[in-house]
DNA sequence: CAGTGGTCTAGACCACATC
DNA sequence: ATGTGGTCTAGACCACTGG
């Protein structure tokens, strides 16, 4: 029962059409969109027209604006830029340490009834399940199990994740062409079952942070489903209620 | 070492203008504030500099517009607004229910070490204590204990918070002029001590999520601490990460 | 109908980065 | 000096609300 449209604004209109040809790869992540006088001339409309597209989509942090330089594409592998807007765990001390990754499983399966839902596949459908601890000072503090659309992510091997060196959303956006735009996270308190426990250092039984977590892509498709499992002596999971 | 801000623009000074008269309480909750062009020919500017520094407040979520209607100095009062802004905690069947609230204790006391530092009050100034459950359907799910600083609430008793049909915040904001603007959250797992279980009904050393929450209003003073304590077995606690 | 916020234009000028 | 994003203006017109 959703209203027709009725009126899009112009703005609105042109930010649309950048995001599609976003969404389609035309501009490569980390490089820059044409400026916003030839984007004015391109559709034959106002300066301050374009500008609102643009303006709208640095403020939905598809791209990031640089007075002087340009506009450009957002990247997951620009550091301490939009890293720290997906890693919400920190330490207790405030030190802002970026964790240590370490992966303890890698393998595909095939999708289960409501991991399937939420990633909207099919039951059985292939899936890759990677399963990591991240570590701060070496001790361990998050244990992730990721499921995958394995169709988004052909050619992903154990040894390419080992092998990166950034985060893995930026392995992701840059050798898959899967970029991660924002995300819904679901968290609770759970009793650390003996497998848990032990990655983590702790004993089975533990109170542990669940943070369940659906990301997605252009157009709210989701392409990435994500427990974790955070010990919360020394940690916490900070957030700004603006 | 903060730079010299080494130029504002004119959109931010005319923000911080409203802003001071906001925080002075020229308009009431609820109430409009002057037209665009009222505003613009009171300060000498352009309609469209007045316009920015106004979507600004909108942003911080200090006024709200309403096209045809004017500019609202924005409320706790109106209900599913800013409301879910500030309640997190949700039902994981997805029914967007208002949980019933139950007063626990109220009485008055002294501020303590980390409280004192967090609320920037010195040690020993008087605070107000509150200790209340929030229910779905009859069943506690949320035991918070709330810090205040007396000196901005003189005057509250527990006959008024019990009296007061809507949110606390809506509370402060009409009767004490103490208006939540945004707030930080830490977020832990932690095993429920005897006391906590039973007002929540749940056995000692069950996992509970604790929500530490200290709440600011203008100039980022901070009014509220506030820590949260909540059954996770039938609620989660959302967020978007945007 | 008048008044409000919302959009769009055309152009000027400022701040910043780079050459 | 040039090109980028950022600010500001003056004015026109559109969409919505309410008398």
């Amino acid at each position: 029962m959703a209203d027709a449209p009725a009126f899009m604004p112009l703005y609105l209109q042109i930010k649309d059409l950048l995001t599609q040809r976003l969404a389609a790869g035309e501009w490569p992540p980390g490089e820059a969109i044409p400026s916003e006088l030839t984007l004015a001339a391109e559709f034959g409309v106002s300066h301050g027209t374009v500008r609102k597209a643009v303006q709208a989509l640095a403020d939905d942090h598809l791209v990031v604006r640089r007075q002087g330089k340009g506009t450009f594409v957002a990247t997951h592998t620009e550091e301490a830029q939009s890293t720290f807007r997906f890693l919400r765990i920190r330490r207790d001390d405030g030190m802002e340490e970026y964790p240590g990754r370490r992966l303890i499983d890698f393998r595909r399966g095939r999708a289960s009834g409501e991991v399937a839902r939420l990633l909207e596949l099919r039951a059985g459908d292939p899936v890759v399940l990677i399963r990591r601890v991240l570590e701060w000072q070496g001790e361990p503090a998050v244990l992730d199990d990721l499921t995958l659309p394995a169709a988004l992510f052909r050619g992903l091997t154990r040894a390419k994740l080992e092998a990166y060196p950034g985060s893995m959303y930026g392995l992701f956006e840059s050798r898959f062409g899967v970029r991660m735009l924002n995300a819904r996270e679901r968290l609770k308190a759970v009793a650390a079952d003996a497998g848990s426990a032990a990655l983590l250092g702790v004993a089975a039984g533990w109170p542990l942070l669940s943070v369940e977590r659906l990301a997605f892509t252009y157009g709210g498709r989701p392409v990435e489903y994500r427990k974790g499992l955070c010990t919360t002596h020394a940690h916490h999971y900070a957030n700004d209620l603006g």
